[in-house]
DNA sequence: CAGTGGTCTAGACCACGAC
DNA sequence: TCGTGGTCTAGACCACTGG
């Protein structure tokens, strides 16, 4: 901690507590002094010190959480590629799916537990798999987790006579070569991609999911892959933010 | 407005006004219910109300400020084309900035003030650009704005040897043809990207520069582009979300 | 059980904008 | 000037976690 600074707004607290992490006075997973601890070496009451530290915690730098205390987040930030020239060599062989390559590059612990269902198409879904809103589609739902901890949630919608050609789609499995080269195995292949983001705070169903302060942002990543005929796949990925980074490399 | 609620705990009280926004109760542009009335209406004290107010705020679906009042925000996200598959006739006849095309695309005005520094490389800048940190680089600041409004912040940076032999780099002026292919034609052609995304709560001074409300959400891409040689530009622009849509184009 | 954070109150004062 | 939001206080109670 540094100095105890008199009359200072709880925005200034949490600069001061901010630069204490940044440069190491608060190490990662270090406990963070409590709201009574701040108010008292600001000279402010706990209400305000409170404030200040919610700043934090919204920005993803401190955890929270009743009657565990704070502590500093430890992040290495998960590095997504979204897109890679690569060749195409390099692209069949990595087999499965490319965020397990990612993870599993990054030296650590990929899993999944998915669960199919089949829907009724909303709005957006029709609208991205161009079928009448309400008509029935597949989806893979996935929650993934990294070390144990959950890391994104990744919802895949099909069409539903595609995903009866392709039985493995409706199979609460993982899918060892990839459901994409799968699908290249039945005539689908996928010819073109369009992802579309959206960025903005997590809502309270995210933040439980993915165990994550209430506000902190999170990406949302829609990927549309279309065969030569029509789109064949809609991909719905959560990214909490603060702990990736997305890539796409892209030829001019 | 829907009914009272007894005894609602902020969170409930936000999630009332969700509702009444998205189904248009409360219409963009309309004023909201001030705190007081908030917490007379769902029985609770005005800075409980205060609470699910803030919450709204930072999901950016309404304005605050001072003395000014709350009203629901008007959003119609912009589309920012962050890779396009496009014909190369049509690429060339797109002379100017891509943001600049996109905009006018969808019929709104933009604008944008050009400041020029020449700045040491900061660590960051000195990587993306593969020069020793603390050497000089040039940088094209810009704040870009729709309709008047501040809509993002796009800082280009470019080694300093480049800089000198394309001087429209050096001034602070629009350069009607775009800079990509005036660096084309001095032999800096681009052949590949690579696109970093990072996305968090907005920074103090990016709420003040783009008149956002602290702590909603940005992304912050970073584009590298490389000649065949080597990287000639690296531009860092902060988008405020909630009213942007990014989209990128991928072949497979 | 003690200590923590999460919620809430009833009041206070100030800064700012609109009328 | 009046109503608004922005900040802050001093206290209260509850929920949860850890020793």
């Amino acid at each position: 901690m540094t100095e105890t600074r008199a009359a200072a707004s709880y925005h200034d607290i949490a600069d001061a507590l901010r630069h204490d992490i940044a440069f190491g006075t608060l190490a990662p997973g270090a406990p963070v002094p409590s709201q009574a601890e701040v108010g008292k070496r600001f000279g402010v009451s706990a209400g305000t010190a409170r404030l200040a530290l919610d700043e934090l915690v919204n920005e993803g730098l401190i955890t929270g959480g009743r009657g565990r205390g704070r502590r500093v987040r430890d992040r290495s930030p998960l590095v997504v590629y979204a897109s890679r020239t690569e060749s195409a060599e390099r692209r069949t062989a990595a087999a499965s799916d490319a965020w397990v390559t990612d993870v599993e590059e990054q030296g650590r612990k990929p899993d999944q537990k998915i669960t199919v269902e089949i829907v009724q198409a909303s709005a957006d879904v029709a609208r991205w798999l161009e079928v009448d809103k309400g008509q029935v589609v597949a989806v893979r739902r996935r929650v993934r987790t990294i070390d144990g901890e959950p890391d994104n949630l990744c919802d895949s919608y099909y069409p539903m006579d595609l995903a009866q050609q392709v039985p493995e789609i409706l199979s609460p499995a993982d899918v060892s070569q990839g459901v994409i080269q799968l699908m290249r195995e039945h005539g689908y292949e996928q010819v073109r991609y369009v992802d579309e983001l959206r960025w903005r705070p997590a809502t309270p169903e995210e933040s439980a999911a993915l165990n994550i302060p209430r506000g902190v942002a999170v990406l949302v990543q829609t990927r549309l892959g279309y065969s030569a005929e029509r789109p064949v796949r809609a991909t719905v990925t959560t990214w909490p933010g603060d702990s990736h980074v997305m890539l796409y490399e892209l030829p001019a």
